[in-house]
DNA sequence: CTACGTGCAAAGTGTTTGCAGCTCC
DNA sequence: GGAGCTGCAAACACTTTGCACGTAG
């Protein structure tokens, strides 16, 4: 697959569980690459569970998920909910916003500085500190608005 | 309690119920009431249970549950999600916007107006028709920023 | 009188946890 | 060799559902 400059390679994900003092276990390793490879995509914790354990059948979803909690611990992956189903996880480089189609259930990646007037605002208004993006904006996506589906 | 302009009283929404074909029961008057004096708060399911068994003990969480279910398919009630935790609802009157402290818990009402600019943004953009909030944005309050708590 | 709402119990979904064993460093 | 990770099973939190009975209209 191809990576963008902002992106993390296996290696550099690897380093930075050892520096924390973890430890690489075929099994993470196996969970750090399905994240990379499907970060594009919008996959939850059994995708990623069914990805790992086409290699490794013994990877347990449990295992996934602890892998998972560890690596947002430690700032290398996040998860975002996209509707009412079961969270998304990502890395977290390369962050950026989405929307979902209330009526396809499309996912529509949006640009990371879409709220940015919306948090100077808020700082301004009410002094709070928004953070990164955890939830999805709902609505209608193009063409179900444009063919009243 | 002090109701504003734009708020349904309990008359309002037992017509709009029978109307559609519903039926009012005690309990349904329970919920109804227990949603319009919380309507400011942020109460779950849960919560409004425990308010209306007060009064009329036998009612069962999952009558609440599909109460509101109908409410909300009437457009009188909705969900948001503050967090992890169990959705919260509301009247649908009245829309506005949540942020909520990672720290601190604490919710933070925004004006409904708050996303107006991103909204027209992702509609020029990429034709999304944003709709009512159903998420809440994250970050971390003002005391939580200054107390760096 | 009958379609709709209810109480109850049980199932469903997504996620977390306790524990005993294994393995990375 | 010991802290840390794992598989497994079970628990968990929130919500939904199937069913037989009850009641609003």
């Amino acid at each position: 697959m191809v990576h963008g400059p902002s992106d993390l390679a296996i290696d550099d994900v690897i380093t930075m569980v050892r520096r924390a003092g973890g430890r690489i276990t075929a099994a993470r390793r196996a969970v750090i690459t399905a994240l990379i490879d499907g970060s594009r995509e919008h996959l939850t914790a059994e995708d990623l569970a069914d990805r790992v354990q086409a290699r490794h059948p013994d990877v347990h979803l449990s295992t996934v998920y602890r892998t998972l909690e560890a690596l947002e611990a430690l700032g290398v992956a996040t998860h975002v909910h996209l509707g009412h189903g079961p969270s998304t996880y990502h890395l977290a480089s390369d962050p950026h916003h989405h929307a979902v189609c209330k009526t396809c259930g499309a996912v529509v990646h949006l640009p990371a500085d879409l709220l940015d007037g919306v948090a100077d605002r808020m700082r301004a208004e009410v002094g709070f500190e928004m953070a990164a993006p955890h939830f999805s904006l709902p609505g209608r996506c193009a063409s179900c608005v444009s063919g009243d589906r």
